[in-house]
DNA sequence: TCTGGGGTCCTAGGACCC
DNA sequence: TCTGGGGTCCTAGGACCC
């Protein structure tokens, strides 16, 4: 079973402001270059599109509502529906902020049917939490996000092994969890539109033309999809931990730059920290006015979750190359995780060093973000300001990527 | 007065080694 | 009168997802 919630920021928000109710909205961040994530109902039919910028959306559809983001609320709302969905069945995956998968093999018994599972899960969570959600139920999770899919807002969908092919006959390949544009327009240069002809396509041709993904994708035109529900805490480990900014505007100024850096070797720094994981590599993304984009890696020496560490290496990558313009985005990332041991470092300075740094995440956790901070983020225009960017519908209420609220 | 931010996986090319 | 073949690791970029 795969659980879309309908709308879910715009929904929320909805929700919480009876004024907000029956109308064009759509969820913004609070920085000045935001765009729209999620966009109600109301706005959609107007035209108004996630990923759309401030401007445009108005453009669109005059009337629309810009409401800022409040992460808080999307957590307990995401919280709230898992907590009710692990009462359905003990496998529950927390696909993102608003998408769940469960497996309800076994689960039927209470209910009968799955279409009465479902209609009992889509009651409990309007009840508790007072959103609806698009349920699809299907022999694997490919099919059943197909079928979450096919009825909006407010669905249920089952697909069954006896009506799976008959749907996919002509269905687009486009429409398929993992078949995006490029890989649309490749299979279409083959002769290849939809399910069926994927489906039948010669397996060897695709190997060729897309490498290990072809033995999958023709599988997947058949409906055949063997990935299982990794319930929650069973996930695997993150391989990497970074955060990125689109700055208030474009800069070539190198103590700007570098204040940003710090701020965003800080977030995952602390982020890495509160997880005991620590990286062996830092990774520099930069992004130009003209939105070309890059990235440029190094390996550390040691594993670190030092701000200061992450700080110094992305710098050093900085400071290695020679930037064409003006700089539009910029983003730090570790990876080649490692889970801090625990073990104490070996020298006196290093432990100094560790126990520095626990201390501030302690008084950051107890008084709020950046009570301590270093000195250089507190200079005017230095990114300190209170700019909450926009919630990532990717983050999970859980674990590391549990949505950074503020 | 354009175009967010969080990830994973795969590929290709080069360095390096035997 | 020329330069094999196997492997691993690293980096950069791109496709895809929410």
């Amino acid at each position: 079973m795969h659980v879309d919630m309908n709308a879910f920021f715009a929904s929320v928000e909805q929700r919480c402001d009876p004024a907000l109710r029956g109308k064009p909205i759509a969820v913004v961040g609070s920085a000045k270059r935001t765009v729209v994530t999620t966009a109600s109902y109301e706005a959609r039919k107007l035209g108004v599109k996630t990923g759309m910028n401030k401007f445009e959306a108005k453009k669109a559809c005059p009337s629309l509502i810009l409401v800022i983001g409040d992460n808080r609320k999307y957590i307990d709302a995401s919280v709230r529906i898992l907590e009710i969905l692990k009462s359905f069945s003990p496998k529950v995956e927390a696909y993102s902020i608003d998408e769940a998968f469960l497996d309800i093999t076994g689960c039927l018994k209470p209910f009968g049917s799955p279409e009465a599972l479902a209609r009992a899960v889509k009651e409990r969570i309007r009840e508790g939490v007072g959103l609806t959600c698009s349920i699809g139920i299907a022999p694997n999770k490919l099919l059943a996000k197909l079928a979450s899919d096919m009825q909006k807002p407010d669905g249920l969908v089952i697909i069954d092994e006896a009506g799976k092919a008959k749907l996919l006959e002509d269905l687009p390949v486009g429409e398929l969890w993992g078949i995006g544009p490029r890989l649309t327009e490749h299979l279409g240069r083959l002769g290849v539109k939809t399910c069926g002809q994927l489906g039948r396509f010669p397996a060897s041709v695709l190997r060729e033309r897309f490498g290990i993904i072809g033995e999958r994708l023709r599988l997947m035109g058949q409906g055949v999809y063997s990935s299982e529900v990794v319930p929650i805490g069973q996930e695997e480990e993150a391989k990497s931990v970074g955060h990125s900014t689109t700055l208030p505007a474009d800069t070539s100024e190198k103590a700007e730059i570098k204040r940003y850096l710090l701020k965003l070797s800080e977030m995952v720094g602390a982020r890495a920290r509160e997880h005991c994981l620590k990286g062996g590599k830092v990774c520099l993304t930069i992004r130009y006015p003209d939105f070309y984009t890059f990235s440029r890696q190094r390996t550390l020496p040691v594993h670190t979750n030092d701000t200061r560490a992450i700080y110094a290496s992305a710098l050093a990558i900085l400071e290695s190359m020679r930037l064409r313009t003006a700089v539009r985005l910029l983003g730090v990332s570790i990876s080649a995780l490692a889970k801090g041991s625990g073990q104490m470092a070996l020298f006196e300075e290093d432990r100094r060093r560790e126990k520095l740094l626990e201390a501030m995440d302690e008084v950051n956790r107890s008084f709020g973000e950046y009570t301590v901070t270093w000195g250089t983020l507190l200079d005017e225009g230095g990114g300190s300001e209170d700019d909450t960017g926009v919630i990532s519908p990717a983050w999970r209420p859980v674990g590391v990527k549990r949505v950074n609220v503020k």
